[in-house]
DNA sequence: GCTTGACCTTGACGCTGCGTCAGGGTCGCA
DNA sequence: TGCGACCCTGACGCAGCGTCAAGGTCAAGC
């Protein structure tokens, strides 16, 4: 008669794993000697044996039970089951290989890398870190909720770039960032943005508004980190422009 | 100013994700309004984005929040170390799915090729079922305490398959097993196996001496399962023989 | 007979990343 | 004022054991 070492040590598993195994009935009791120690037959070791083959495979305990009975075509049907099972564990971890391996520090951590490049070009033209950083921050919030629309927005934005003005603009708002809602300069800068918000056909901005929530999410971003935000948008309603993210002309009414 | 549930819909998470997050203090606690409900702002939701885009990256939860605040070089060798992570996992359900693949039915639980091979000679040769299982059983356990050592058995037992006699006793055998200690007929079985080990040259038997554990372990499962073993064992011994895995001859003395 | 060290017993918590009640309070709208 | 949809905390559950804790047992050496 063996021991629970011994029988554990001849099957090459832990006596904890062994007492698990009892516990969830999956390795029957034991008779026990007088001390209460239980006692295994050989074929306790076979038996567990077999376990451990099963378990050793991937198979979960739970299903090692029926596998242990089951005849040739359920073995053979479940055995293929757990194989589907662990494909699909493979092909997850997989997964998550590849996005471990696209993710550096920094920028690109939530963002794709048309965004990443689009940043890069901001920094590139003299945007100051905080603006960048700001406009990282809200391209993560839309890229969460529209990933497939990034590709179009970010050819969008690079291709605005691509006017000398919008260029100065985003350098300047970069201060206009830190300034608080009485600054005497803020008037200019509205005149400015409305200047340029009046050259874009009227169409465009329907085509390229944001569903209203997220919009509402981006306007809140701004209200919340910019002192003269709310003051800024004011001065554009005075030119006949509403929104931020979403901005629409003002109907005259 | 956003609930948790607004929250957890922006970043795609749930809300008890939300809040577990709270509890391992990787997201920090926002301000409660009056009645005790969570208040967010914007920059929870990219904050919680960002642990989103790692989590689901597979890099484990206490290692997000050093990845949140670490450098560039320490992303890289942080992101290096669970890459490492991921293709260790990856590597082993892969071996478990080549072990999976091997596990037919049967025999093939628990045993290597070369074994089922031989047990399927046995039958072939028109050996009875339930010698054929003690004979697996038997296997399994020589298996499990000695894998790399397998074929080499194997091919000792196919070897002495080739000889018609033992083919005829092993046949036999099968019947023995059934038989009560104080059966007329276990002499004569005596002296066939006596006349067998006769045969065989001295050094091959210290030459496939088992371990005296394991020869314990096969004699304790012969011992229990066949009624007459003790008997046949004795009368053994009176012809020169003892033991029975590891079977020797008696020295004269 | 006593000590020592190696085993044995049961019971319970820990790990991962949340899902899922339970038992209550709150908000907003008709 | 009632209803449905949220919010709160607290606690258990999941897989497969690892790892104490607190005690009883056994075999061997003195």
């Amino acid at each position: 008669m063996l021991t629970i070492s011994q029988l554990a040590s001849y099957a090459g598993v832990t006596v904890r794993a062994v007492r698990h195994y009892h516990a969830t009935g999956l390795l029957p009791e034991p008779e026990r000697d007088r001390s209460g120690y239980r006692r295994y037959d050989a074929a306790a070791v076979v038996e567990l044996i077999r376990i451990r083959t099963l378990a050793g495979a991937g198979v979960p305990l739970s299903r090692v039970r029926e596998l242990l009975t089951a005849d040739e075509a359920e073995f053979a049907a479940a055995v293929e089951d757990v194989d589907r099972r662990l494909r699909a564990e493979i092909r997850e971890l997989q997964r998550h290989r590849r996005r471990i391996a696209g993710l550096a520090a920094g920028d690109s951590l939530a963002l794709p890398p048309e965004a990443v490049a689009y940043l890069g070009r901001l920094r590139s033209i003299g945007v100051p870190e905080p603006m960048v950083e700001a406009e990282r921050d809200a391209w993560i919030l839309v890229a969460a909720q529209l990933p497939e629309q990034m590709p179009f927005y970010m050819r969008m934005k690079e291709q605005q770039l691509g006017d000398p003005g919008v260029r100065d603009l985003y350098r300047d708002l970069a201060e206009v960032i830190g300034w608080s809602a009485d600054d005497p300069r803020l008037p200019a800068v509205a005149d400015r943005l409305a200047a340029l918000f009046d050259a874009v056909p009227a169409k465009d901005w329907a085509q390229n508004a944001l569903p209203a929530d997220l919009a509402a999410l981006l306007d809140a971003v701004f209200l919340d980190s910019v002192p003269c935000a709310t003051r800024l948008l004011e001065l554009l309603e005075e030119r006949g422009w509403v929104g931020w993210t979403n901005m629409r002309p003002l109907r005259r009414s």
